[in-house]
DNA sequence: GACTGATCATAG
DNA sequence: CTATGATCAGTC
């Protein structure tokens, strides 16, 4: 699929699939539903990344690179409401000196984004969850403030190797979890005093709470 | 029901 | 291993 060439246009491919079924898109794309949903925790982000023509693969960079637009899919239940976390980026857990906001991959994927709910409902199988609306947001001012905010104090903790005090309580709209296949996989990072340490790959994800707000103010 | 820590698939 | 795409599943 050809990459949208404008913001526009990629919005308006997007609003086209409104109201289908994730059977009919993966109809449309000659794509297999997989049988087990815990074996395919990213198949409908990458349902959509095909049909919309994504280029970035697994840069880190937003998906329409040209465009500069990041792709996200997410899962709403009946309510409205967020079913699910969003992975943002794998967090830096070493050469952190010297990182700042601005340059940051979290700031330039969340600069613009479309996000595409698609509707849940409790137990949905994987062919019958349905895509909604989608729109492309901009971090307010105040959102932004708060995002940076947020990331500055988890890369405090991680320049400053206070690794045993990174958990999923810090930070208002953006928090750091695990991102690894187990809990066997390691990453290099450095311990209190700057010596050389193995540790669990982390990543930024937005709250539910934050995400709630995005679907709740269009 | 929200939340945290753990996990699954795939490309390079 | 690192990056992408995320959701699972047990606990609070």
């Amino acid at each position: 699929v050809k990459p949208p060439a404008s913001e526009t246009e990629l919005l308006r491919r997007a609003e086209a699939l409104g109201g289908m079924s994730l059977r009919a898109l993966a109809g449309r794309l000659n794509a297999t539903v997989p049988g087990d949903p815990k074996r395919a925790k990213g198949w409908v982000g990458e349902l959509l990344e095909r049909e919309l023509g994504a280029t970035a693969g697994n840069r880190p960079e937003p998906d329409f690179a040209a465009i500069g637009i990041e792709l996200k899919t997410i899962p709403v239940s009946e309510s409205g409401r967020p079913r699910e976390s969003t992975f943002v980026c794998v967090a830096p857990m070493k050469n952190t000196i010297g990182l700042r906001w601005d340059a940051s991959t979290v700031k330039l994927k969340l600069e613009r984004v479309l996000w595409v709910p698609v509707l849940t409902p409790n137990r949905a199988a994987l062919d019958e969850r349905m895509i909604g609306r989608p729109f492309l947001w901009s971090p307010s001012a105040e959102q932004s403030a708060v995002l940076r905010a947020d990331w500055e104090e988890h890369m405090e903790l991680l320049a400053l190797g206070h690794i045993d005090e990174i958990n999923a309580r810090v930070g208002v709209y953006l928090q750091i979890r695990p991102k690894a296949l187990s809990g066997s996989q390691l990453t290099d990072t450095y311990d209190e005093g700057g010596a050389p340490l193995r540790s669990l790959p982390r990543g930024f994800y937005l709250r539910p709470s934050f995400t709630y707000q995005l679907l709740s103010h269009r």
